[in-house]
DNA sequence: CACGGCGTACATCGCC
DNA sequence: GGCGATGTACGCCGTG
């Protein structure tokens, strides 16, 4: 996208960002750049509570696998209620 | 995981979890889930910033590859920085 | 769905498949999950030839680049040969 | 990699293949295009089941709900099985 | 240090 | 034709 202020056309020549699109945009970046910081900080704490975990003992692999499948069953309940969903609009109750 | 409390030796030998690691355990598995949790929430804000950015008109992909360039950018001054540190150590200068 | 051999209405009231759409219900599972299984298993060698490619010391990501350049080459004189037929056929070539 | 049969050394200058790498980097483009060409063609025929279940009145979405029902099925058996094998290994069983 | 697993990003496709 | 969903590929990180 070339302008998002301008362009109706939808052709590809290339042209410069209205200012009002630039300003658009840098908020954007900013945006979008401090919502990762905050994921990478997070992620960096979920790596220091494995870490911790696994210098107390516990075996990471498996604590892995616990939380995989606590997340697991989670998406398995909510993928069924969408199949009930489902089901009743097929027969007509919805 | 064998028992973080009293496993001193790794055998095999079958036991089960003492309850306070029982309760370690929970602990670590609560705050993993409330980590991720958060990450997810902002991989949710994420993607409604580039859906309004899409909405506005611009190209998310281009703006993908605006965040993706700025960060590698960061990390090679990063990476500089450490250098001039490392070089600036070697000549005796800290 | 209502069912494929009665439903000539959409109405909402809810009715059971006749045992006719059941058992061809079943056969189209039975058909796609075959389908998907050949798939698996192709997916599958098309990992191990990667994989015994990068054992022998090939870079897999370049070896995908040349098989990914060849496919869009193979679609663009596809495409080419499409646009060629088409302009024969209307100046009366064909 | 620019030289299978030569390089020993990792480096990353730009040399020419053998003409036996080359032959090598022939035979396993081939193998992946066939590859391909038939996953390609399996997805095709997937594409004509799923239409014929709706030209017969079945609703294609509640088809690959499904199907993804029975495939996360089986995956949870699988993963259930290697969760067991997990804890008994953790418990010294294995 | 090389590998496999995991999470993320891209592309494709079916649907609306 | 846009949008959402799904399948595939890439990069990263932890591990042996």
């Amino acid at each position: 996208m070339y302008d998002a202020d301008d362009d109706q056309s939808h052709v590809s020549a290339p042209q410069a960002l209205t200012s009002s699109s630039k300003e658009k945009l840098r908020q954007f970046v900013a945006r979008i750049e401090t919502l990762e910081t905050e994921k990478s900080e997070l992620a960096e704490q979920l790596k220091e509570v494995y870490g911790e975990a696994k210098s107390l003992g516990f075996d990471t692999k498996a604590l892995r696998a616990v939380i995989r499948l606590r997340k697991q069953d989670a998406n398995d309940r909510a993928e069924a209620e969408m199949m009930l969903d489902l089901y009743l609009e097929a027969v007509g109750e919805i």
